[in-house]
DNA sequence: TTTTTATTGAAAATCGTTTTCAATAAGTAT
DNA sequence: ATACTTATTGAAAACGATTTTCAATAAAAA
């Protein structure tokens, strides 16, 4: 389990490898917080230092397109990206150092039918985030 | 239950009352739907010619201070908003026609506990979203 | 090696949101 | 009612984040 998985999926998909989209990728993957742009750019740019913010955005587009990475909405803001997890995964996020962390195991299916017989509504997905303190901070 | 209630409380916090907030208030209160700034600027002035667009940017954020109103976080965006439910609710949201409603009653005390024994998180808080087809859609 | 063309970063453009500011009007005192 | 104080207003400018444009470059194919 290294980048070079990222770094096939782009190339299956009929992306050119390059140092830029090196750069992005070794930030982003393994990462164990939600990254903005600009974050991925300055923590990348030590890595590659002509990398331009353009690329990090075009980049992040196209993991999140292979669903590489997915995005992390918070109270504070909705533009962090983070490594998405395989399968049915949910996040538990830490308030104080950031720390994302995913679980499943989830059961909501007692949950949604009882919803869809009293709202009449046919659901198909759910969203669902735990917020709290990590072992480090609590 | 009318928008007087919205504007008993602007005013209970002294806030004075306005044409313009009276006209954000009679659009956003009751709305099955979640609104976007714009989408409340171009509804609100049907009601009031004048009303300028900072001036709905600055009436919803002080609903959203006095917990009247909630942004709504959505796959394609985040910028909505809603009037609040009371108490601790969630919502559940039409894919097709961006109806909302909110239900309770959602039982994550066990779920919660095994997440924080398995991961060592002090587990302070949840979101829960659910998304479907409401009953005039499905 | 040569050729093709996707990718690049800089600069400009665009979008949503916030700040500035002088004019206005809401609430209060007279 | 009238005068007074000051919160609120909308227009314009500023701002920050994201997207588009474009000529130069470099990755992959021939
Ligand atoms: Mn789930
Ligand atoms: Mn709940
Ligand atoms: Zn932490
Ligand atoms: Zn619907």
């Amino acid at each position: 389990m290294s980048t070079e998985i990222w770094i096939s999926q782009l190339q299956d998909n009929g992306y050119r490898i390059t140092s830029a989209r090196r750069a992005v990728v070794d930030t982003v993957y393994g990462s164990t917080h939600a990254l903005t742009p600009i974050e991925v750019y300055d923590k990348a740019r030590k890595k590659y230092r002509a990398l331009g913010l353009v690329t990090v955005y075009r980049t992040l587009e196209k993991l999140e397109e292979l669903h590489l990475i997915q995005r992390v909405h918070q109270p504070i803001g909705c533009q962090a990206f983070i490594s998405a997890g395989v399968g049915h995964q949910h996040l538990l996020l830490c308030q104080n150092c950031g720390q994302v962390e995913f679980f499943d195991g989830d059961d909501l299916d007692s949950l949604t039918k009882n919803i869809a017989r009293k709202t009449g509504y046919q659901i198909k997905e759910h969203w669902l985030q735990l917020f709290g303190l990590c072992v480090d901070c609590r």
